[in-house]
RNA sequence: GCGGCAAUAGCUCAGUUGGUAGAGCAUUAGCUUCCCAAGCUAAGGGCCGAGGGUUCGAAUCCCUUUUGCCGCUCCA
């Protein structure tokens, strides 16, 4: 890769030159941060998605599917820790560039006071700030800053911006605006309408431990900087599977899910030495073990999927907040004959972003190929090397040429073959260039229908990856895609 | 959010010291063409990211803003 940045700018323009991804809201200057899948970018992600689903549900007997409102009640994100933790008031100085959480800097400088022998002036101080920071008065808090002179670690000076809350939750009212109504978020996380549904799926599918359940959804988070595409959008689409464990057991399918996740990623083409495992050395307060599985993207090594062991607090928070009792009666038997009973299970979570797979997914496919010809003269493609059990489009049908009846076997063909995979239709162009768009949205096969078809019923098919062709009776077009797409 | 750079047809760009926009490719229609684009003919498509200002007159100067890229910062 000689030149990855402007590769990645390449593939951007690709994206949207071939209808794969759009900026959001383009005709009013877009919205940054925010993108939309265009025709081709929505079957792929629906096709990446299916897979997935498919790979947890279908193929794991016990783990089952759920799909839970983005909307949630608000109490589930007080017991998630999620209304405390996304609401810090910030303040950045401009001279260095360095943000502080406000009640970390005032909290600082009361340390330095009582340092001094100025225990009483830190008090006062400490007392005035939780005053104002209940009462959401930022005003007041940067005038308190400013009164105690209180200067940056890095530029010692006092040259500070507003304060801002920076919530990365997305909150709007739910029911009558006129009435006192709650704040409602959306979900920056689609993992609690699983720990919601706990009991639910585990009582009605009488499931029994260890088992998983899996969901795929759109998550909201009011990123500060989102860049990289779809690297990092404010909204976004999770695939992640909860697994519940017996206590003490956790750490034994971390390292399962771990394997077995990366595994997966591979099984879609994705090169070994292209991922790794980042250990996480500091754990969120939910976690006693945590890792990602990263991806080199064109911009770096970063996170594709993390696996993360939850332990119980889910559960528990969810048990303290609701007073609803979040246990599970284990009725296998230990070493001394006694079911296990009781417990709150422990989980292991598995959780890629979608959009980031499926960016992961066109980075390595995308490649802007140049060769010489055997009489000498340049040829060039670009193409789309999509596996072909994801690809969008499976299969183009392309008459040579548009008379003498070949476009209606073409059409034929088609008919006996859209009702099992994607197919496209084009009878316009000569057939190289046929091809060379076919290639550049990552369609894998081409059938063409010749004159000969209509002597012996034979076609051409072309494989987008070698450029080679073969003939292959029109009978068995549908039978060797079929196969070839694994379906 | 801070700093730097950029913003003209779908794409890549041109647009002379400010006088109301052009090319190639692409697209569409027709012709030609028997296997890997760039042969012929015709057509459609932009008010120059948005708003304001200077000027008789601005794509071209100034301010603001939006979006993108790069660096920093943030990321439970």
């Amino acid at each position: 890769m000689a030149n990855e940045a402007n590769n990645f700018a390449e593939l951007i323009s690709h994206c949207k030159e071939y209808g794969y991804i759009f900026q959001s809201s383009e005709i009013y200057d877009g919205l940054a941060a925010v993108y939309d899948y265009g025709q081709m970018g929505a079957q792929l992600k629906k096709n990446i998605r299916d897979h997935w689903w498919k790979s947890m549900t279908q193929l794991h007997d016990n783990i089952v599917g759920i799909d839970a409102a983005i909307f949630m009640h608000p109490t589930t994100w007080k017991a998630s820790g999620h209304v405390d933790n996304f609401s810090d008031p910030m303040i950045d100085n401009k001279d260095s560039n360095k943000r502080y959480r406000v009640d970390h800097l005032i909290e600082g400088f009361a340390d330095e006071l009582k340092e001094k022998g100025e225990a009483e002036k830190a008090q006062a101080l400490l007392d005035e700030m939780d005053k104002l920071l209940a009462a959401t008065d930022y005003a007041g808090i940067k005038k308190l800053i400013g009164e105690n002179n209180i200067k940056c670690a890095l530029s010692k000076t006092c040259n500070w911006t507003e304060v801002r809350e920076f919530n990365l939750m997305f909150s709007t009212q739910i029911g009558s605006v006129a009435e006192e109504s709650d704040t409602i978020y959306l979900r920056p996380e689609t993992a609690q309408g699983i720990f919601v549904n706990f009991l639910n799926v585990q009582k009605t599918g009488r499931m029994k431990i260890p088992f998983g359940i899996a969901q795929t959804g759109k998550a909201f988070r009011n990123e500060i900087v989102a860049r990289q595409f779809i690297f990092r959008m404010r909204e976004f689409e999770q695939m992640e599977m909860q697994f519940f464990v017996r206590p003490g057991t956790q750490m034994e399918w971390y390292n399962f899910w771990k394997a077995e996740r990366k595994k997966w990623h591979e099984g879609l083409g994705i090169p070994t030495e292209k991922l790794r495992y980042h250990d996480h050395v500091k754990l969120a307060h939910y976690a006693d073990a945590a890792l990602d599985i990263e991806f080199e993207f064109p911009f770096g090594w970063k996170e594709l999927e993390g696996i993360h062991s939850r332990t119980d607090y889910d559960l528990t928070q969810h048990q303290t907040y609701s007073k609803k009792k979040m246990q599970y009666f284990d009725n296998d038997l230990k070493e001394d004959g006694k079911p296990y009973g009781n417990y709150i299970p422990y989980v292991v979570e598995t959780s890629v972003g979608l959009d980031r797979l499926f960016l992961t997914i066109i980075s390595l496919a995308y490649a802007n190929e140049e060769w010489t010809r055997e009489d000498g003269t340049k040829d060039s493609r670009v193409v789309m090397r999509i596996p072909a059990n994801i690809a969008p489009t499976k299969l183009a049908i392309l008459p040579l040429l548009k008379k003498d009846g070949l476009p209606e076997i073409a059409r034929e063909l088609m008919n006996e073959c859209k009702g099992s995979f994607m197919c496209f239709y084009e009878e316009k162009d000569a057939i190289g260039k046929r091809y060379r768009r076919m290639d550049a949205i990552g369609t894998p096969f081409c059938v063409t229908i010749d004159h000969q078809t209509k002597e012996d019923n034979t076609v051409t098919i072309r494989y987008r990856d070698s450029m080679l062709q073969e003939r292959i009776p029109i009978s068995e077009v549908k039978k060797v895609v079929m196969e070839k797409i694994g379906s």
